[in-house]
DNA sequence: GTCCGGATTACCT
DNA sequence: GGTAATCCGGACT
């Protein structure tokens, strides 16, 4: 399973957003389903933090497949992403939401002002403050033993749901947003059924 | 050194 | 459904 994720990371940035859906996010005592993922990658794709080349913030993105990307914005907010793609060139599996597994009371703690459970880590910014995510992890092997934070396998979902990317001002129309189509509680956003692809 | 905008969230109506 | 909050990274002077 993990040798064939690398694979597809490698290859195609875009499948293996999909193939993500079903695998688990384990931090210590918590694990959670992903549920929703987009799709980032250069050269073709203007909303990549790499479009424009490597910095100090995305350098991670150029580097060895299968680690955590993790970077700060609106202020307030950190994301969590799988990066993706050869070397020499960058990509990235941005996390957008999970459903909650295991580990719920330290969540809830996190997420004081989540008044339902649906609100945990239903977007990546709760997310990463559900399951505490921070700078911290940014360059984490999430498929190699020894890290605080991995990716496990878990049950694939019966059916993938595509729509476009959210909150972007470049890159609209490509469709590289996907949710598991049988557990739309736990997503961020309603997502526009492009297509159904299982 | 300064400025602008953002892969968002929470709160208000 | 609309918008204020919030501050870092990147671009430019």
């Amino acid at each position: 399973m993990i040798g064939q994720l690398l694979e597809t990371l490698e290859k195609d940035v875009v499948q293996a957003a999909q193939d993500l859906l079903g695998w688990q996010i384990v931090i210590g005592s918590m694990r959670a389903r992903i549920v929703e993922t987009e799709a980032y990658r250069t050269p073709d794709d203007p909303a990549c933090h790499a479009h424009r080349g490597i910095t100090k913030r995305n350098e991670v993105m150029f580097g060895e497949r299968g680690r955590a990307y993790v970077y700060f914005t609106y202020g307030n907010h950190w994301m969590l992403n799988v990066t993706a793609m050869p070397l020499g060139m960058a990509g990235a599996v941005l996390i957008r939401a999970a459903e909650p597994l295991e580990g719920l009371e330290l969540m809830r703690a996190r997420r004081a002002r989540a008044r339902r459970d649906e609100d945990l880590l239903s977007g990546p910014g709760k997310l990463c403050q559900g399951l505490g995510v921070d700078i911290r992890f940014n360059g984490e092997d999430l498929l190699g033993a020894a890290s605080q934070i991995g990716l496990e396998p878990g049950p694939p979902p019966a059916q993938i749901l595509r729509g476009t990317r959210i909150g972007l001002t470049q890159g609209l129309e490509l469709p590289w947003r996907f949710a598991d189509g049988d557990r739309l509680r736990w997503v961020s956003k309603p997502i526009s059924t492009l297509g159904r692809l299982t």
